[in-house]
RNA sequence: GCGAGAGUGGCGGAACUGGCAGACGCGCGAGACUUAGGAUCUCGUGGGUGACCGUGGGGGUUCAAGUCCCCCCUCUCGCACCA
């Protein structure tokens, strides 16, 4: 491929420059309207970036030089989610350091960043196992710890003996372990929780403060799982005390025909009778043995056992059986149901199984078929207490749910009750790569250290292994666990947990505002002038659990007054994801992974950058193509013709003379197209506008300057390197970085000449070239001459004409 | 099954509040310049080829539908016994 011109000399020119003159340095000058563009800081990991990274990153750099050059203070920051278990792993295996793989790494990532032309501030790079970093996400455990947010509980969790390590719910696919693919078992053991439930409420009710992807406010609300509906209290019939149930349609309680437990409930060894105790035991260990996938893999084939005890329904006085059955889950409501078998799904599947009687309560379905579960539709029937002292029948679901509610209410039987999916978050890895808990033990009892302690160091080791029993590496440092609470003096033993990855990531956006603070997060009018983050760009892998995760810690922040916004992301952007040239999901073994310096190599950054945003919607799945990539090139190898002869000097075809009214109008459509398209992310609509505009300056032999400048400025977000060197070239100091960005005049837009399409019925038939001040009577007269071979002779029944747009005949 | 999004040339994709379907790029074809071209430039390129058919399929509203309404099909992503 012949080269028009050198990218690779004027990429390394521009790029040094900008980092010796500390171009994109962020100013503290709160005088100036702020701009907080933030990617998804990655996890460095040995492979270094990916033509998708790169999607994500080129378009906030993009909106990044855009608004620098309209006179934004902004804050575009780059850092590292680097704690995490692939350096772990590798230590492991190898015995190289996690901070060792993981300083390479970083140096990789930002060598090909810095190569991208990404402009970083990165005199504000920071990274989440930095000691000055992660005490900070120490002290905010702290906080949570004092707020009550933070405790230990003995929880079933999910135990990879592969691995030698405890997994969260999320990091487990289809039973197996998201990394590795190991099996992963049940085991109870002692973890930190995060109370996030207690949060439930405002992160779902605050979804409406954001402008986020409609999926992702869907699925943060599905994850969150809000459902109101009533609690109810059913007796126990033989043996004293209460169960109680969640249920969102108490409208049904008439049509209960029996109870269900699930096996780990602790009324279940209460409730059976001794003739049943040996098939409730075995059902009981087996449910236990089942794994997660197991469970679903059984999704069809409901299992249970009839403890021998009965309930007693408050609305009816009717004896209940009491059944156990995994399709009950300990985690959700109260771990009881009332089994409705006309009108649930489940229960009917169930019923059906093991012969349990079903009965309609609301009219409308074919109970007898299947379960009749619409609250839109049908009518109560067959509800009414047999003292009378409540009846439902005849309303609709809708209305009957606050009816008995409120009457089991007034006999203290029950209550509206809201229930969540959301689980509190399991906040501790039995992992050595991460931050250690700024916790010590002292008889059994977890003890905070104070503020002016933190950090607590992650110790040096060189044994990566895990204990075996289920704790952390770093219950092998005796030296370390070892130690003294500092308040009381006594003899103390450290938390050996570290927490999970997604800690530093939830509130990494904060240090970048003040990164080397050294007594604050944050210092407080710094976090005021830059909060929210204005655009978050990253992958919709992360649409739950991190941004969950991390507005949950914002709230917390937020109730403390360390932020001053309810809400850290006011808009949210998820790239899609770039497929091989196969049309399939890159993959090492598919051998169809696109390295990002292979390409900038023969292409240079800014045909890599231009590409990724040519591509299609930023948001959309898309294939690579390194033709696409020639083509882009092309399209900067003839900007560059514009103005740069063969010497690589000012051509001859750029000419001080004015241009001319098309031309001109040429060139404000484009910097109005431009402008609006880099506003909505539509990068690819502004990039095509731009090669409109080079095509047809190219077929002009006399190019004027002021034409040409502003669209170099125009062209700098996208391809920066190159418009520095055009704009060197035209004859201006460095940099442009610091140019104002071009403004159209709307005056100029307007055309002196309009075609108006002239349809019959509706079909084109004709075009009339029109000067814009024709009348409707002028239009209409030249229209007729025109389509006179389809109208016929016939009068038209109507003429619709739509002012500069259209006419139509109608005959 | 539920939820969200999407189906437009050979390919990636354009098309604002209903108003010229296919911008721009890739690919392909023709030509120019050249010793040469896989460089560059110019022209052409939805399908048929007379006025017809074309935005996943079928209905509808309208002077006019890729765009609005109803039914159906397909694909992608997420959730998946949450009572």
């Amino acid at each position: 491929m012949s080269k028009t011109y050198d990218h690779q000399a004027i990429e390394v020119k521009w790029q040094a420059y900008w980092e010796q003159h500390r171009t994109f340095r962020v100013s503290d000058d709160q005088a100036l309207p702020k701009f907080y563009c933030l990617d998804m800081f990655p996890y460095p990991s040995g492979s270094g970036l990916h033509v998708g990274h790169l999607e994500g990153y080129t378009a906030t750099d993009i909106v990044s030089r855009y608004k620098r050059m309209k006179g934004f203070n902004v804050l575009h920051p780059m850092g590292w989610d680097a704690f995490g278990l692939p350096a772990e792993q590798y230590a492991v295996k190898t015995g190289v350091h996690p901070a060792i793989t993981t300083a390479q790494n970083i140096e990789t990532f930002k060598r090909q960043m810095k190569r991208v032309g990404l402009s970083y501030d990165w005199e504000r790079e920071i990274g989440t196992i930095d000691p000055e970093y992660y005490r900070w996400t120490q002290w905010i455990f702290l906080k949570l710890f004092e707020r009550g947010l933070a405790y230990v509980a003995e929880v079933p969790v999910n135990w990879c003996p592969a691995l030698g390590t405890v997994l969260a719910n999320e990091e487990i696919i289809d039973g197996k372990s998201e990394v590795g693919g190991f099996d992963v078992l049940r085991k109870p053991m002692r973890q930190w929780v995060l109370k996030i439930t207690a949060y439930a409420d405002r992160l779902l009710e605050d979804l409406k403060l954001v402008e986020w992807p409609p999926s992702t406010l869907e699925m943060q609300k599905n994850w969150i799982g809000r459902s109101i509906g009533a609690e109810v209290e059913f007796a126990l019939a033989d043996v004293p005390g209460t169960l109680r149930i969640f249920t969102t349609r108490p409208d049904t309680l008439f049509g209960a025909t029996y109870m269900v437990l699930a096996p780990e409930h602790p009324l279940v060894e209460a409730v059976t009778t001794a003739d049943r105790k040996t098939d409730v035991i075995a059902y009981r260990e087996s449910a236990s043995r089942k794994s997660d996938l197991q469970r679903q893999e059984l999704e069809k084939e409901k299992t249970g056992v009839f403890t021998g005890g009965y309930a007693v329904n408050p609305v009816n006085d009717e004896p209940l059986p009491i059944w156990i059955a995994d399709y009950v889950l300990m985690g959700y409501g109260t771990g009881a149901i009332m089994a409705v078998p006309a009108h649930d799904e489940r229960d009917w599947a169930f019923a059906k199984t093991y012969g349990l009687p079903i009965r309609e309560v609301i009219a409308g379905g074919q109970v007898g078929q299947e379960a009749f579960v619409s609250t839109d539709k049908g009518t109560v029937v067959n509800s009414s207490s047999p003292d009378g002292s409540v009846t439902i029948n005849g309303m609709t679901p809708a209305d009957a749910i606050p009816k008995i509610t409120a009457w089991l209410e007034s006999r203290g039987k029950g209550r509206k009750a809201v229930n969540y999916k959301l689980r509190d978050w399991l906040f501790a890895r039995q992992r050595y790569w991460g931050e250690p808990f700024p916790i010590v033990w002292v008889d059994g009892q977890a003890l905070p250290l104070p503020e002016e302690q933190l950090p607590v160091l992650l110790p040096e080791t060189s044994n990566f292994k895990p204990s075996g029993n289920g704790e952390s590496p770093l219950a092998n440092l005796t030296d370390w666990l070892t130690t003294t609470d500092p308040i009381s003096g006594m003899p103390a033993s450290r938390e050996t947990n570290t927490m999970p990855q997604w800690a530093g990531s939830c509130w990494y956006y904060l240090r970048f505002i003040d990164p080397k603070n050294q007594s604050l997060l944050v210092d407080p009018a710094k976090e005021r002038y830059w909060m929210p983050v204005d655009l978050y760009i990253g992958g919709s892998e992360h649409a739950v659990l991190h941004l969950l995760y991390a507005r949950f810690w914002h709230k917390v922040l937020y109730d403390i007054g360390v932020v001053s916004t309810p809400e850290p992301f006011k808009k949210l952007v998820h790239q899609g994801i770039v497929l091989g040239e196969d049309n399939q999901k890159m993959s090492k073994s598919r051998g169809n992974v696109v390295n990002p310096d292979e390409i900038m190599d023969q292409f240079g950054a800014d045909a890599v950058r231009l590409y990724e945003m040519f591509m299609g919607p930023l948001e959309a799945v898309k294939p690579w193509s390194t033709r696409g990539v020639e083509g882009v090139t092309r399209f900067l190898e003839r900007a560059w013709r514009l103005m740069v002869n063969e010497e690589g000097r000012l051509s001859h075809a750029v000419v001080e003379t004015a241009p001319t009214l098309k031309q001109q109008r040429l060139l404000h459509q484009t910097i109005k197209k431009v402008t609006e398209d880099i506003e909505t992310l539509r990068f690819n609509t502004a990039i095509s506008q731009m090669m409109v505009f080079t095509n047809e300056m190219t077929k002009t032999e006399q190019r004027s300057r002021v034409l040409l400048e502003p669209f170099v400025l125009l062209l700098a977000p996208f391809a920066p390197h190159l418009a520095e060197e055009l704009w060197e070239v035209l004859g201006h100091q460095p940099s442009l970085s610091q140019q104002t960005w071009p403004i159209f005049d709307p005056a100029l837009i307007i055309s002196d000449r309009l075609t108006i399409p002239i349809q019959v019925n509706g079909k084109l038939r004709a075009k009339l070239d029109v000067g814009t001040d024709a009348t409707r009577e002028q239009i209409e007269e030249l229209a007729r001459g025109q389509v006179a071979e389809w109208l016929q002779g016939k009068a038209p029944k109507k003429i619709v004409y739509v002012e500069k747009k259209l006419m139509n005949f109608v005959v």
